[in-house]
DNA sequence: TTCGTTTGTACTGATATAAGTTATAGTTAATGA
DNA sequence: TGATTAACTATTGACAATATCAGTACAAACGGG
């Protein structure tokens, strides 16, 4: 039986969005859907079971959930208003109910993961090999509210980590993001965005674009996919009217592909972050700042002159990746677990 | 010689005042308010303490207010004014004539400056003069500039002093010279002695000369205060040897050279400058041998009379008891034992005159004292032929300073170059050409002090800085470069003012011991005038680029031995490597830049004596302050400290000038100077016992235990969840906090042993200021009565008091009181310690080994002290014989609410917190618990389950914490915090706990606000009249804030008059902070002269509990004014007052008396007059009912303006349309009077509604935004209850 | 020589940074009397 | 029906700061007639 979405008018008198834009047109997600090619990557479709993070009117959900009939389905919102609807859909189709759920938690909450996975446990994916994608569990998220990048960082963390919900294999993500959000992540080397976070997701996944907002005049506020992406990527367009509600900052979807590294996380972190400070500032210089005589070691160690001319932000992944290994290396590298700054507590 | 005609001439019409600021004239249609228009019966104004004449002077139409059109080009101008001042000042001491005379023109361009201009001018005439070797040259450069480059500009009389003063020095013929001081002398604007009152400019000599030798001018003609110096320099002849030369001594490092002239004449005067200075540091000879004798003449010991017979008083090195091992003389014990008042006197007199030359010392020579330090153990580490590889901390400091030494030396080099033009460009870099341009910017600057001076200032304020602005091993850089070039500034202040005192008081020699009592008389009124002067202070951005400049000079040359492990081999490796390092952390994801310190630097810092290294700076005084006379005059004798710690704030300062300069606050100025003068010493015994706690290392009582390092806790596994990730990271950062505020505690209670240890056997004295709401404060931060515990059961009061009776009562009730036995009536306080007489003995006599009853004590280390004290008195065979010292606190209960009920006039409340007569003391806290029981109980009654759940556990303790911090404006769901941290432990779930709370607060809330129903309607009335105020616009706003939409930037601080007269304006305004860049990176720093849009929420949130604290600060400098002139020793801490134990019984009365007269006048209706005044004729924005006949009428106005106008007719054309309104009304002209009201305006239209409020509508979109006149809400009724009664209440403070 | 035009540059303002989210005031919808 | 409360949203002086770059205004230099 299939899910019967509601029209359109009655979503946009949803009271509350709570700061975040959902794509409300379906012709949008039919174009999405088959631009993913789902099928090939998860052929027993009767076997795989989807955590829907953040549906919200859930246009996105039903139209995979009517494209691909999944195992499970199970739907995460604890936001009142979305909560109300989507209980409401669920009630007037009976007929997906086993398959369809929802979960009133807050995606926002590790807890929330815990007690559906290893309490209540509603949702038990299996363990899938790091050889390859997770082909039997599937995330969909839209985290383009306000805390919806803070959120995202922490699960490119979590990929890192292989905690979460990626501790039971590589599991896809596609989420709903802010452009802003997405330009930053998918920059490359000499982008002036080019950021920690980029390094990040170049580290862990192998992210791609697949749908994006219609900028026709460098709207939207923030800066816009340089043509690279674009043609690399050919992501499906959608226009502001497919976007409810009607003002706020362009969103766009990524297919989030993580991946298996052998990092040292904890020391990559470190240098990532300092040197990224000074992104303009060529590596001659700005490695100074990663400590006491960090400068004079590094010339000394470092060989290529040429990588010594460049800046953070023209570096490549395995630039950086070099940097980490030279600076492990330093018998007089600080603690870098010290690298906090305490409760301010100053009287004068 | 020149036409003086041509001058004379032109200064007939100089009858101009000169003034600083001129008044600016948007404020015309303000009326002149009158001492009438604030409603006070005769009584009130027969008694005014200071409030009427201050308030009316501040609220006068002259006054600069910062609120209306002209004040943000005005404050960018006087940004301008003060940025060219320091510049001028800098390159004028600098020597770099050229760039000062351009810097001089762009202060003629600035139109608002002119009247103040000659004063630039002259300062820039006397370099001039001092290089000059030909008066003519002089004259003619004087005559050329006010001709030529500044026409509109006419010489003062002190252009003509510094004329005399050079016809004196380069005349060759005394014909001559008799020529041209006449001619100058005739020139006067105001009259001769206008000339001769510049001290400044002419010396002793110079007055000698023109009594003497010219005779120009009579001995009467002098300033007062110099007539004794010449007549005994004319009397005594033989006495005007040359000054002792010190062999061999100080090269001058104390000022800077850059005065090398090649004129000989001239020469010889510059030179004479270092040697004298020099000579004003060393103690003087003479008077210590009077000293010497005077104590030696005194009853002492035979130990005694030994020591002060080795005591070397000249030796600098003796100024403090900083070293180990070495003992000073123990003043306070000879005091003790002195027996009789004239022994007393002559010994404090002695002391005095010591202590004068020491206190000298102890301001100047803090850098040269750490550096010689350096260089002695580094010599001495040499000697020894010690080159260990860990060199001891003074020894390594010694090395930078000499490395950095040529560096900065470089530097300065570099800079005088550049601002001589002897570059060439056309070889240079980019990066040097950009590195020049900087140099223009700090050079002048980097000039003024001494280069050695400079290293030792930044080694030491790096050092100083370890381990602040939360940053583990080091601190934030924005933080060190501006304390650097702050310290700098402080620097260049201090040897200025030396200088020019030395200038001044150059030929006089001090060798007869009268004599010298006289120039220390004369010197000191010159410092205050000097000091006054001052106001040039450096722009923040200047002082961050030489500090950065200095720093990474350091950075590039301190080197430290290091330990590392190979990673490889994992061996332990040795290294070198920079002991600074410059980089960035971030935190909550902003970026901030810090200096680290290398960690084995940090563990030898912690380990060693800092004081050693570092010599602490703002210590007590070792003799009184100077006394408050000005905003800017009082405290410290060469550290300029203002009255009101303002940082950025020139609003209110604005305000204290006006006040001040009318005389308004001298009660204010006369309570802080008794505050200053109490004497106090350390009470030897219980530094003992502290200092000895401290050398074990132990944690004990306050002090934390000696952490040497942090360790924080392992990794969880990677694939754990991000929750337990998350908990590891807070983990480590709650350690690391912990860690470090261990350190900082522990740190702080080091320098305060070290600055007691220093100041054993001393007599001392803090010097206060006040904060923005005019509380004081002392101005010595490690150390003082402020402090905590510990630093409090470290000091008693120099003077000892016969105990008598009442003191022995008191003194058993102050440690009951410490015990927190305090709510008792005062005979079972007396009972409680006479139930413990066994223990007090046993702790006074075995502290630290016997049952240590005291640390049990709520204030264990002034429990201690008075233990002891009591201990001692009871040993006598009459107690009452006992001379005692220990301060006595009589604190009120809950001062806040004492204030707040006596204004709202709550009977029930006034009872619960004193102020009526009652024979047990009342507990506000029992109280309110007991309400809000009651209120369960009713509620419980009627069914409900939380009431009946919660009814049993409400104790003192519940509740205590939220009605204490009602009286801040505590939040409800800030009460609700509190409440919940109380009841955490009764209920296990954390959301529980938190709705119990809230339902809980929802009952305090209720029960404070039925006590203090009064107090309650006033909070909400001074909130409601903030907020009001700080969205309120003047008329003439400035057009340009309505850029954005249309709504203006409001622009007005809520401003009130205390009792005693002085102004206060909250500070509250948008912070305005710029990057500014500098060598290391770029800082974020405020510009102090910027006017910014007030944050009218801090205004509103903060004007409730500010008002109340300015009515205890009133209180307490009340307090402190009656106090002294009872002749007693007061001391304060906000709201608890402290004297001598007999002296209790006196000091409670007048503190009684003085709560009565500060509230017998309405001080809420007298606050709504002064508003009202000052409000007057502001403008509100507010939201009436779209459907009233008014908003039809306005709507209807708006739509005929808007027409004739062809465009939108926007809030600042009505404002505008208002403004005109006003001033046709009220002025002069009957007709422009009638034309003006005839118009109607949109506010006019509002004014005829006689209630405003009644049509006021917050609500949804039925409202319309008007402007309205801004008035003020009603004052609440007042209760019935009378402050007379508080006059026999014994338990209103106890 | 004049007068566009380019070029350089000083200044301002915007944006990203990290990655558990602080509290609180003000608004609006919903709820209870 | 008005009022009261709950929930959401905006604001954010704790992004308790800093690097970078784009855009702009403005002066210097250029250069072509």
């Amino acid at each position: 039986m299939s899910l019967v979405t509601k029209s359109a008018r009655e979503l946009t008198q949803i009271q509350h969005y709570y700061g975040f834009r959902y794509v409300l047109n379906t012709i949008v997600h039919e174009r999405i859907f088959d631009k993913l090619k789902v099928p090939t990557k998860y052929p027993n479709s009767d076997r795989l079971k989807v955590l829907d993070l953040y549906p919200g009117p859930s246009q996105h959900s039903a139209v995979f959930y009517n494209r691909y009939r999944p195992a499970q389905h199970l739907l995460m919102d604890s936001r009142p208003d979305f909560v109300k609807h989507i209980s409401d859909l669920i009630a007037r189709n009976k007929g997906c109910e086993p398959t369809l759920q929802l979960y009133k938690h807050d995606p926002y909450e590790w807890q929330a993961y815990t007690d559906l996975i290893d309490v209540d446990k509603v949702l038990s994916p299996s363990n899938c090999s790091r050889e390859s994608i997770h082909d039997q569990f599937l995330v969909l998220a839209n985290l383009t509210g306000m805390i919806g990048e803070g959120l995202f960082m922490q699960w490119l963390a979590c990929i890192g980590n292989r905690n979460w919900l990626q501790r039971f294999g590589r599991v896809k993500i596609l989420v709903w993001v802010q452009q802003c959000t997405a330009v930053k992540l998918l920059a490359k080397p000499g982008d002036q965005l080019r950021a920690k976070c980029s390094l990040v997701t170049e580290a862990f996944t192998e992210t791609k674009l697949v749908a994006a907002m219609n900028t026709k005049k460098s709207g939207g506020g923030s800066a816009n996919f340089s043509d690279n992406i674009l043609s690399e990527d050919r992501p499906v367009m959608f226009d502001q009217q497919d976007v409810w509600p009607p003002s706020g900052k362009n969103i766009c979807l990524l297919e989030v592909n993580p991946r298996d590294h052998s990092i040292d996380l904890d020391n990559f972190d470190y240098v990532s972050k300092h040197l990224l400070i000074l992104k303009s500032t060529p590596l001659y210089d700005s490695l100074d700042s990663l400590g006491h005589g960090a400068k004079e070691y590094f010339r000394k160690v470092v060989q290529n002159q040429k990588l010594l001319e460049k800046c953070p932000k023209e570096l490549t992944l395995a630039e950086f990746l070099h940097i980490t290994e030279i600076f492990d290396k330093w018998p007089f590298k600080p603690d870098i677990y010290l690298d906090f700054i305490d409760v301010f507590q100053e009287s004068d | 010689m020149l036409r003086y005609s041509s001058i004379c001439r032109r200064s007939h019409g100089s009858n101009r005042i000169i003034r600083q600021l001129r008044p600016l004239s948007g404020t015309v249609f303000l009326q002149k308010p009158s001492m009438d228009s604030f409603g006070m019966d005769n009584r009130a104004t027969s008694e005014d303490i200071g409030f009427l004449k201050s308030s009316v002077v501040s609220t006068a139409p002259g006054f600069t207010t910062f609120d209306n059109a002209q004040a943000a080009a005005q404050a960018g101008e006087t940004r301008n004014i003060m940025n060219l001042w320091s510049l001028l000042e800098a390159c004028l001491h600098s020597g770099y004539m050229d760039r000062a005379f351009s810097i001089l023109k762009s202060l003629y361009g600035l139109k608002s400056h002119r009247a103040s201009f000659i004063d630039d001018y002259n300062k820039f005439l006397a370099k001039f003069a001092e290089k000059a070797d030909d008066l003519k040259a002089v004259d003619k450069k004087l005559f050329d500039d006010l001709q030529k480059s500044f026409p509109t500009v006419d010489y003062n009389d002190k252009t003509l002093a510094i004329l005399i003063h050079n016809a004196i020095r380069l005349s060759d013929s005394q014909e001559t010279r008799l020529k041209h001081c006449r001619t100058y002398l005739r020139m006067a604007v105001s009259g001769c002695r206008g000339i001769l009152s510049n001290v400044e400019v002419l010396t002793v000599q110079d007055y000698r000369c023109l009594i003497n030798e010219l005779e120009l001018i009579e001995l009467n003609d002098l300033p007062a205060d110099l007539t004794p110096l010449v007549v005994a320099n004319n009397l005594s002849p033989e006495n005007n040897e040359e000054p002792r030369r010190t062999a061999g001594g100080t090269d001058g490092s104390m000022i800077p050279q850059t005065q090398e002239t090649t004129k000989p004449a001239f020469q010889e005067q510059v030179k004479a400058i270092p040697k004298n200075a020099d000579d004003l540091l060393a103690v003087d000879t003479i008077g210590m041998k009077v000293v010497r004798h005077t104590l030696l003449g005194l009853t002492l010991t035979d130990e005694q009379r030994k020591q002060i017979k080795e005591f070397n008083f000249e030796s600098a090195s003796n100024l403090l008891n900083f070293e180990n091992g070495q003992d000073n003389i123990d003043f306070f014990e000879i005091h003790k034992n002195l027996k009789t008042e004239e022994e007393r006197e002559a010994f404090a007199k002695a002391l005095d005159e010591f202590n004068q030359d020491r206190q000298l010392q102890l301001e100047h020579r803090a850098t040269d004292a750490a550096k010689e330090r350096w260089k002695h153990d580094f010599e001495e580490a040499k000697a020894r032929g010690d080159l260990s590889i860990q060199k001891k901390l003074n020894v390594k400091l010694w090395e930078w300073f000499n490395q950095m030494l040529p560096l900065v030396k470089e530097e300065v080099k570099r800079c005088a170059e550049v601002a001589s033009d002897s570059v060439q460009e056309g070889t240079l870099s980019a990066k040097e050409k950009k590195q020049n341009k900087a140099r223009q910017d700090y050079g002048p600057y980097l000039t003024l002090v001494d280069a050695e001076k400079m290293c030792v200032i930044t080694i030491l304020e790096l050092l100083k800085l370890n381990s602040t602005g939360g940053v583990m091993e080091g601190m934030r850089t924005a933080r060190a470069v501006i304390s650097v070039g702050k310290a700098i500034e402080m620097e260049f202040r201090a040897e200025l003012l030396l200088k020019n005192e030395s200038y001044v008081f150059k030929d006089i020699n001090k060798k007869s011991h009268e004599f010298k009592l006289l120039v220390q008389r004369a010197r000191n009124t010159f410092r205050s005038m000097k000091i006054e002067e001052s106001k040039i202070l450096w722009p923040q951005e200047s002082r961050a680029k030489i500090g950065s400049i200095l720093i990474s000079m350091l950075i590039h040359v301190a080197r430290v031995r290091v330990e590392g492990v190979d990673p490889v081999t994992q061996e332990k490796i040795q290294g070198e490597a920079p002991a600074f390092s410059h980089g960035y952390q971030y935190h909550n994801g902003s970026k901030l830049g810090v200096l680290k310190i290398h960690r084995s630097l940090v563990h030898q810092l912690n380990g060693e004596r800092l004081v050693a290294a570092v010599q602490p700076q703002l210590l007590p005084m070792l003799v009184k302050p100077r006394p408050w006379k000005s905003w800017n005059s009082g405290g410290y004798f060469y550290t300029q400290s203002t009255l009101i710690r303002s940082k950025e704030s020139p609003e209110q300062v604005a305000y204290l000038k006006a006040v001040s300069d009318s005389g308004a606050i001298d009660n204010v100025y006369h309570g802080l100077n008794v505050l200053g003068e109490t004497p106090w010493t350390v009470n030897r015994k219980m530094f003992d016992i502290m200092s000895h706690v401290w050398n074990t290392g132990k944690a004990f009582l306050d002090i934390p235990g000696n952490q040497s390092k942090l360790i924080l806790t392992p990794q969880p596994p990677r694939d754990a969840d991000p929750s337990i990730h998350r908990k590891w990271k807070l983990k480590n950062k709650e350690l690391a906090n912990e860690f470090s505020s261990g350190r900082s505690a522990r740190c702080d209670a080091n320098y305060k042993l070290e600055i007691a240890r220093a100041f054993l056997g001393e007599k001392f004295y803090f010097p206060h200021n006040l904060d923005f709401r005019g509380r004081a404060y002392p101005l010595s931060p490690h150390f003082n009565h402020l402090g905590n515990d510990m630093s409090r059961g470290l000091m008693i009061f120099w003077n000892g008091k016969r105990l008598e009776s009442t003191g022995l009562k008191w003194l058993k009730v102050h440690l009951s009181n410490l015990f927190g036995f305090d709510k008792a009536p005062l005979d079972e306080r007396v009972t409680f310690t006479e139930s413990h007489l066994e223990d007090i003995k046993d702790s006074a006599e075995n502290p630290l080994d016997g049952k240590g009853w005291w640390k049990q004590a709520d204030k264990p280390w002034q429990a201690l002290a008075t233990c002891m004290e009591l201990n001692e008195a009871l040993k006598l065979d009459n107690p009452c014989d006992f001379i005692s010292h220990v301060p006595v606190h009589q604190d009120g209960t809950c001062n806040g609410l004492q204030h707040y009920a006596a204004l709202g006039g709550d009977v029930e409340g006034a009872k619960q917190v004193n102020l009526m007569p009652s024979d047990r003391p009342q507990d506000v806290y029992s109280h309110v618990a007991k309400l809000v029981v009651a209120r369960l109980e009713a509620a419980a009654a009627k069914g409900d389950e939380n009431a009946e759940l919660l009814k049993t556990m409400i104790k003192r303790k519940v509740v205590k914490q939220t009605v204490m911090t009602n009286v801040y404006g505590v939040t409800y769901i800030g009460a609700t915090h509190q409440i919940e941290k109380q009841l955490s432990n009764v209920f296990d779930d954390y959301k529980r706990s938190y709705e119990m709370s809230k339902y809980l607060t929802k009952h305090v809330f209720a029960s404070v606000r039925e006590l203090f129903e009064g107090a309650h309607l006033i909070q909400d009335w001074l909130g409601d009249c903030a907020k009001r105020i700080s969205k309120s616009i003047r008329l003439d706003i400035d057009e340009k804030t309505f850029k954005n939409g249309n709504k203006p930037d409001f622009m007005s601080s809520v401003i009130w008059t205390t009792p005693l007269g002085l102004p206060i304006v909250q500070p509250y305004r948008e912070s305005g902070k710029r990057q500014v860049v500098t060598n290391l990176q770029t800082v974020f720093i405020s510009d102090p002269f910027a006017v910014n849009p007030i944050n009218a929420r801090r205004q509103k949130a903060g004007f409730p509990p500010n008002f109340i604290h300015s009515l205890d600060a009133s209180h307490m400098l009340l307090s402190a004014l009656k106090c002294g002139e009872k002749g007693l020793d007061f001391a304060a801490v906000h709201d608890s007052y402290w004297t001598h134990a007999s002296d209790i019984d006196t000091m409670n009365v007048l503190l009684r008396e003085q709560f009565i007269k500060l509230h017998e006048v309405d001080l809420i209706e007298r606050l709504k007059n002064e508003f009202d005044e000052r409000y007057r004729n502001y403008l509100q924005i507010i939201k009436i009912d779209k459907t009233s006949d008014v908003a039809a009428k306005i709507v209807e106005l708006r739509r005929k303006l808007s027409q004739k106008l062809g465009r939108q007719f926007t809030l600042a054309d009505e404002i505008y349309m208002e403004k005109k309104r006003i001033e046709l009304l009220e002025s002069e002209e009957p007709s422009e009077n009638a034309e003006g009201a005839e118009m109607t305006t949109t506010v006019s239209l509002l004014g005829e509604i006689e209630d405003i409020g009644a049509l006021e509508k917050s609500g949804d979109s039925s409202g319309i935004m008007v402007l309205a006149p801004l008035k003020l809400p009603q004052i609440p009724p007042k209760g019935n209850f009378d402050v007379r009664e508080l006059e026999n209440s014994k338990y209103f403070f106890s």
